[in-house]
DNA sequence: CACGTTTAGGAACGATTGTTCTTGACTGAC
DNA sequence: GTCAGTCAAGAACAATCGTTCCTAAACGTG
């Protein structure tokens, strides 16, 4: 009963995804919103109760249409340099790890359940990226080998962000091709 | 002549750049900086212009009394290890490089005179880095490995930028740490 | 065809944004 | 002591912010 949608919720929070990875979340309005989304402002409020709504709503949205496959890739991937390949090419569809660097940045320190997300994700990455770091090593894994494994793994992690990080703000992409190359052939030794 | 300024000028740039390496760009208010620079609105304006004027100001400090002598430290650091220490060192003062990852992230894509700092800055630490990884090498550099170790240095930045971003979002300390650890000894082999 | 219910459309809200105006206080030079 | 020039203090500006209210439109059901 009632008057039927004029949108796709799913398609709505995919938008405001793709928006949110590309400005900040201060710098993008209702305005914006409304305008870019096909939705107008009563049906944006009257479905996701606020802006931090919708925006919580995209970020989740990214986390388990982007991210996730995204880091099954990374975990079957059958090295590193694959697996940094993976992390760092563009992303054809969605908003790749554009969101989440943004989200860390600029949300997660105001906004605590966006931090959780955010170290969730995280975490997540990490697992992965361990995962294809441990792909091209057998199974070498004494007890004291274990901090070393998971320092390696968050820093393979760090280093896909930060050449994603400084891919968005202008730093060449054969550049960024070339130090994922150099970081994944260091840590494919052994 | 006139009557002379109730603040130091310097002092109001530093503190603007800690709290723009704080939070965003859109998310300090006029009023927020008023309120902790100890400047008042028209001194504020007649002195810089804009927020926009204050907010280069301010970046333009930090990389200049900030990043310029972490950079010489790294440059001459002994080795990638201690150059990743010393770049993920607390900063005891100033914003260490949290401005810059911020004005990277927000401010690069939307304002091209940030994105022309930003992107120097990145060089000159992408040099630093490559001098860290060069000062326990010897000196093999034929001349094919020129690309592979300018993605060496590139891809250390990266990490560094990407593990102080983990760590200004929430990721342990000593997970970082061992990151960094487990990084540094990678690229120092050979 | 009313009825209840859900959405669309758009005006309107108060609050906050970045910026400017007005007035008066303080200074060095004449 | 007057004058020009700089600054402080705070009110005030128009614009935009996120949010809400009101009315009309479109449905399923009786």
């Amino acid at each position: 009963m009632g008057r039927p949608r004029g949108f796709d919720e799913a398609e709505v929070v995919r938008s405001a995804a793709e928006l949110f990875a590309g400005r900040t979340y201060d710098g993008t309005s209702i305005d914006d919103l409304v305008a870019h989304l096909g939705v107008h402002r009563n049906s944006l409020y009257k479905t996701f109760g606020s802006k931090r709504g919708l925006y919580l709503a995209a970020l989740r949205w990214s986390l388990e249409h982007d991210l996730a496959p995204l880091i099954g890739r990374i975990a079957e991937a059958a090295g590193p340099l694959e697996a940094v390949r993976e992390a760092l090419a563009a992303p054809a569809t969605g908003t790749g790890l554009d969101l989440l660097l943004l989200a860390a940045v600029e949300r997660a320190p105001v906004d605590t359940e966006v931090a959780g997300m955010v170290a969730e994700a995280f975490a997540a990455l990490d697992r992965a990226a361990g995962a294809s770091v441990r792909a091209d090593d057998g199974d070498s894994d004494s007890d004291s080998d274990s901090d070393e494994a998971s320092g390696l793994a968050t820093a393979l992690t760090a280093a896909v962000l930060g050449l994603r990080l400084r891919a968005r703000s202008g730093t060449s992409g054969t550049a960024v091709d070339r130090a994922g190359a150099a970081i994944a052939q260091r840590l494919d030794q052994r």
